[in-house]
DNA sequence: TAGTTTTTTGAACAAGCATTCAAGATGTTG
DNA sequence: CAACATCTTGAATGCTTGTTCAAAAAACTA
């Protein structure tokens, strides 16, 4: 029944990276058209909407995220050690010329309350901070585990919002080791 | 010279007001016309076009920030006391019901490189930034408070994100003392 | 190959956008 | 009061926006 159609995942791919850097309301159905190669009618046929691309990228780089983070985690010796490496690979991130900070984080700040993808997007960031908590709660008991996943996630939101604005890389290591002291910061090779 | 005008205070109120509930692409100058009550003419010849009012409204809300954060740091009998305050302060703010994060925060966020704005807004975020950084070096060293502003900024900006999508105010408290476990948090009442 | 279903095309749509401007109102000055 | 400078008005501007749809192309079915 379903006859061959555009590369789906490659036109999300596309559509993300547009939605990433421009935002939702600055990002045009026109610019859209012309970065997938679609036309408008594939493009409403296939996603519905403007909103239903924009869920779907959503989804795209939430996915992403959550499949990265979890093989990372799992991966290591020592989960300690996984999440310092983490943390330093977002640094690096972060000092970029072109960083746009994390797409789940710009889209939850931009979007109104009205609409319900608000909540989408709050899921996936819950998703990741319970990766966190879990692994965490391997080590820890289960309250010390999620007060510690918290902290982390607060030091995310916040070095991926300070690198936007701030180049010293050095000043956002620090503040990382000041803040979440109890990590292996010193096991690691530089 | 100088005939009567509208308030400009009170327009800027208004205008900065919308601007940080809806972000600068969502805010149509239609609405801005609304909700001010000016007609498009005296908008323009007041403020030049959009980008201008919002430019004041930049400075409207970060002058205010900044006064204010002055004031409360030099009140206090501790600065490390009033710091603690403050932070307290943030999270009360951010489980209100109409709460839409810190307006710099967002534009920061929303506004592309392209526009100059950006930079003006990171010079407000790196005032306050110093606010804090001064204060702490009448009781450390200089690059001790330094670290330490920038990982109290780090903080802020970590809970003006994570609170826009959690309400748990006691998993947002423990961030903060777990983080930031050099400051007095054990001296406030309640 | 003929018939059916699905996808692509691109022009067209109405609504909304930021912005302009000439005319009218209002206040100040001489 | 007259002359002037400034501010306000609101309709009109041209452009962009998100979205639609009938026709053409393509792919599958029998």
């Amino acid at each position: 029944m379903p006859k061959i159609q555009f590369d789906r995942q490659d036109v999300l791919e596309k559509a993300t990276s547009l939605f990433w850097r421009e935002g939702y309301s600055a990002t045009s159905m026109q610019a859209l058209f012309e970065v997938t190669g679609l036309k408008p009618g594939s493009v409403y046929l296939a996603f519905g909407n403007k909103e239903g691309l924009f869920k779907e990228s959503i989804d795209f780089y939430g996915k992403r995220s959550v499949e990265y983070l979890q093989a990372k985690l799992s991966n290591d010796d020592t989960i300690e050690q996984g999440i310092c490496e983490l943390l330093l690979s977002l640094v690096d991130e972060s000092t970029q010329t072109d960083y746009c900070s994390c797409f789940l984080l710009k889209s939850q700040l931009e979007l109104d309350n009205q609409t319900s993808l608000k909540q989408h997007i709050a899921d996936y960031l819950l998703t990741i901070e319970n990766v966190y908590s879990n692994r965490l709660a391997t080590i820890y008991g289960e309250e010390e585990a999620k007060q510690k996943a918290a902290s982390i996630m607060v030091h995310i939101f916040g070095i991926r919002v300070y690198g936007y604005h701030t180049n010293s890389k050095e000043q956002i290591l620090g503040s990382l080791r000041l803040g979440l002291s109890w990590l292996p910061w010193s096991q690691l090779a530089h």
